[in-house]
DNA sequence: TACATACAC
DNA sequence: CATGGTGTATGTA
């Protein structure tokens, strides 16, 4: 990839401050967006494809530093493919600069490039100037396809900047950006205070963690394979429609999703909003997206996967982590050799021999010479050794060539059954396979064979979990740039980082799985956890009045529910998350007394978290659902509610409790005051709001987690709110009137509902609660809005937990007041 | 627990 | 004119 690399080498090189702009970059090389991960049904079915049908034509294969990279055929091959990156395989002049910026006697005392300031002085202008600009281009990837380009990266930028700059979008980047540098400044001040003693202690701390890691996650002989297809949504199209092929081309919406090669020399990228793919290639094509037919290509795929790993892990539609071990051992044995054992090759630390670096080592295929020591001592009779040493290197070649056939035929027939060209990356550890994935793209595969020669170069932003954020951070805060400086830095990284985070980091640069923080890519051991949340968001135009925004949130709540009821979900949390017209996201969350999950309760429960906030001009709505009630799995038999409440107190009596819908009374709501509304069924759209409370909602928790239901019965019953949660310990008739304030102030209608019209405005906010905001009424009474009243600007200030019972009237921050009334989107 | 962030795709 | 949706995880108070 010469291409990628000139631009990597741009990226790095280039801190001129030629751009007047900064822009925060989304998403560099992601081909596919909007693929929610949906749920992979893993079959058990092992059929098993015979490893000796391995194709054994592979057309190309180049060589050099232990990497090995297959092309499939050069007819399938796309013209943009090129070169791997060759600087990673020519260390010397590379490997100077590299050590000399990391060396101890550079990396501490820190050189900070600005000087010293508080976070709250920054500004712009200042933190302008220090700027290293290219990091914060938007769509400006350096992925293949650019190095054709008909456009320069230059006039991409151009372009890109000129239709952003003004944007609102485009001033929340920046707001974002200062917050980063923000972040930044504090690194460098706590930097600036690491005392030599303290850098060695935490260096020390970071070798013997690296060292636990090594032991426990190194593996040389096991066969780790990321599979990637290509430019996943736009190759199914072509696939159906090859004309498609030959011109510019992309699918998504108002966003592009995936783009094609075509296209993506024009400076197209995922994640790129539709009009400025439009302003840098105006004969772009756009389709909408057709999932279901990328599921099918998906479960094909998968199809596929099992025959080699049956324990595959889908990552997402367009993507698969594969180990082979077990394959490609059985694949040797059954040509007749003898796979290599794991004695041969213990593990070492792979950056240690740090002396060998800096004098040119390169790694474990320079086994000759002084160097070779650090990896393995050879000791004894030297000649028995060199024998015994090509004897293992022969078997390690067969071992992973038939590992690269492997994947090369999981590829091939991936192509044959969809039409579809996938990518690949072969290593002994995912993080380093899935890296190795993106080098040899489209159509092509990249075993990483030397570790240490790898990593020694390659940017951090390579590794699966350092985004944008913390790149920048480790390279303006820590002058961190390859993962071989992240490795160097160790020291640094846990002086700025938690522990967690440094030993992630640590473990990534040297290409180990694992390091304590949960890979969701990787996933330890290929475990599945059940899913976590469930949300729904929506964008649409900007929107104030409070019934279109009460609007939304119902249309968002019945599509939660249904997708819930799908999944026979209830939940206990709920989040609600607004982003204002101007691009600040806020999230409110809150835990609901008892599981829910008809659109009524997510209704009620999320206008309970938004309506304090009002009022606000939003550009999208959100609801996240999480906190699931267990699953009955194996309902234990003939065990009723009663001894489940008494045996486990409250929370085990609601998880028995059988599916909403059957007998569940324990207060009465009838004694609401008003008619129970609204069976169970009835979508939320079809009418005006309503008002249910359900009988559920207001069962009785007792004094404490002991009581059982005789003894509630006989007490001051404790009602817990279903809306504000508050516990109350009063008569029935206190509590309805409870109930109704809450009601009164969560729903909009109640009041038509209840009330004669003439009393209602008075009467909004009499029940001891603080009024959300003054407005309110005027609001729901369709008054076009003020702006101006609520613009607070107090950034910094902490915000105050709102406690549900109480939430304080908390109006979003950057209020820019909007009078809009286009139609919307929803 | 609640909230803000970061990340992947 | 105009910048997405779903899910996961962590840091912090």
């Amino acid at each position: 990839m010469a291409g990628q690399n000139a631009s990597m080498e741009d990226i790095v090189e280039n801190d001129a401050d030629e751009e007047d702009f900064f822009f925060t970059q989304t998403q560099e090389d992601g081909d596919e967006v909007w693929e929610s991960d949906l749920e992979d049904a893993r079959g058990r079915n092992t059929s098993s494809a015979s490893p000796s049908a391995l194709g054994a034509n592979s057309d190309t294969v180049i060589e050099r530093s232990g990497h090995t990279k297959y092309c499939l055929s050069s007819a399938e091959k796309k013209a943009v493919h090129s070169e791997q990156n060759t600087s990673a395989l020519r260390p010397p002049d590379g490997a100077d600069a590299v050590i000399s910026r990391t060396s101890p006697s550079h990396s501490f005392p820190r050189s900070i490039s600005s000087p010293q300031k508080t976070a709250s002085t920054c500004n712009v202008a200042a933190l302008d100037s220090t700027r290293h600009r290219r990091h914060f281009y938007t769509f400006l990837g350096d992925k293949a396809g650019m190095d054709e380009k008909k456009r320069s990266r230059e006039e991409v930028e151009r372009i890109v900047h000129e239709a952003s700059k003004n944007s609102k979008f485009f001033l929340a980047q920046q707001r974002n950006d200062l917050k980063v540098q923000e972040r930044i400044q504090v690194m460098q001040s706590k930097l600036n205070m690491l005392s030599e003693p303290l850098r060695r202690s935490l260096e020390a701390e970071a070798d013997r963690e690296l060292a636990a890691a090594e032991k426990a996650y190194r593996t040389w002989r096991q066969v780790c394979v990321v599979v990637d297809l290509d430019a996943f949504f736009t190759s199914v199209e072509e696939r159906d429609e090859p004309a498609l092929r030959e011109v510019p081309f992309a699918v998504g919406g108002g966003v592009i999703s995936t783009a094609n090669y075509e296209a993506r020399k024009y400076g197209v990228r995922s994640a790129m909003p539709l009009f400025i793919a439009r302003k840098l290639c105006p004969q772009l094509l756009v389709r909408s997206t057709r999932f279901e037919a990328y599921q099918t290509v998906a479960e094909q795929t998968r199809a596929i996967f099992r025959d080699y790993d049956p324990r595959y892990r889908a990552g997402s539609l367009d993507e698969a982590y594969l180990d082979l071990t077990a394959y490609v051992h059985a694949a040797v044995c059954d040509q007749g050799e003898e796979p290599p054992t794991p004695e041969e090759k213990p593990g070492t630390p792979l950056f240690a021999p740090v002396t060998a670096l800096s004098s040119g080592f390169t790694g474990v295929e320079d086994s000759e010479g002084e160097g070779g020591a650090a990896w393995g001592a050879m000791g004894g009779d030297e000649e028995e050794e060199e024998v015994r040493e090509r004897a293992i290197q022969e078997r390690e070649a067969s071992y992973w060539g038939v590992a690269e056939r492997v994947v090369e035929e999981i590829r091939r027939r991936i192509h044959g059954v969809t039409g579809v060209t996938a990518s690949a990356g072969i290593a002994t550890s995912f993080c380093l396979a899935k890296m190795a994935s993106n080098e040899n793209k489209p159509n092509g595969q990249f075993r990483v064979g030397d570790v240490a020669s790898f990593l020694r170069d390659a940017p951090v932003r390579k590794v699966s979990g350092i985004g944008r954020i913390t790149e920048r951070c480790l390279v303006a805060g820590l002058d961190v740039q390859t993962c071989f400086q992240l490795w160097a830095n160790r020291a640094l990284l846990y002086h700025v980082y938690t522990p967690q985070t440094a030993r992630w980091l640590l473990c990534k640069s040297v290409g180990l799985d694992g390091g304590g923080l949960v890979d969701p890519e990787e996933g330890p051991g290929g475990q599945r956890t059940g899913r976590k949340g469930i949300s729904r968001e929506r964008t649409f135009a900007a929107l104030s009045r409070k019934e279109d925004l009460l609007e939304k949130l119902r249309l968002i709540c019945d599509s939660l529910a249904a997708d819930m009821a799908r999944e026979g979900l209830k939940a206990k949390n709920l989040t609600l998350k607004l982003k204002s017209s101007d691009f600040a996201v806020t999230t409110r969350a809150k835990n609901c007394a008892f599981y829910v999950s008809t659109s009524q309760e997510l209704y009620q429960h999320a206008l309970f978290l938004l309506l304090p906030q009002l009022p606000v001009t939003l550009r999208l709505m959100g609801v996240r659902a999480s906190h699931f009630q267990p699953k009955p799995q194996a309902p234990p038999k003939g065990q009723g509610c009663l001894e489940a409440y008494v045996a486990t107190g409250h929370e085990a009596a609601m998880a028995e409790r059988p599916p909403s819908g059957s007998a569940k009374k324990v207060a009465s709501p009838s004694s609401l005051g008003r008619p129970p509304r609204l069976g169970e069924g009835g979508s939320f759209s079809t009418g005006p709001p309503l008002i249910v409370v359900d009988a559920d909602l207001l069962s009785p928790a007792g004094g404490g987690k002991e009581a059982t239901r005789a003894t509630v019965t006989k007490q001051v019953p404790v009602y817990t709110c279903p809306l504000c949660n508050q516990r109350l310990s009063v008569a029935l008739s206190e509590l309805n009137r409870h109930v109704d304030s809450c009601l009164r102030e969560s729903d909009p209608y109640f009041l038509e509902k209840e009330m004669p019209e003439e009393s209602k405005k008075g009467d909004v906010h009499r029940a001891g609660r603080k009024p959300c905001d003054a407005e309110d009424g005027a609001t729901a009474n369709k008054k076009s809005r003020r702006s101006e009243n609520v613009n607070c600007s107090s950034r910094g200030g902490k915000k105050k937990k709102l406690p549900p019972a109480r939430p304080d009237a908390k109006p979003l921050e950057h209020f820019f007041g909007s009078n809009s009334r286009r139609p919307t989107t929803m």
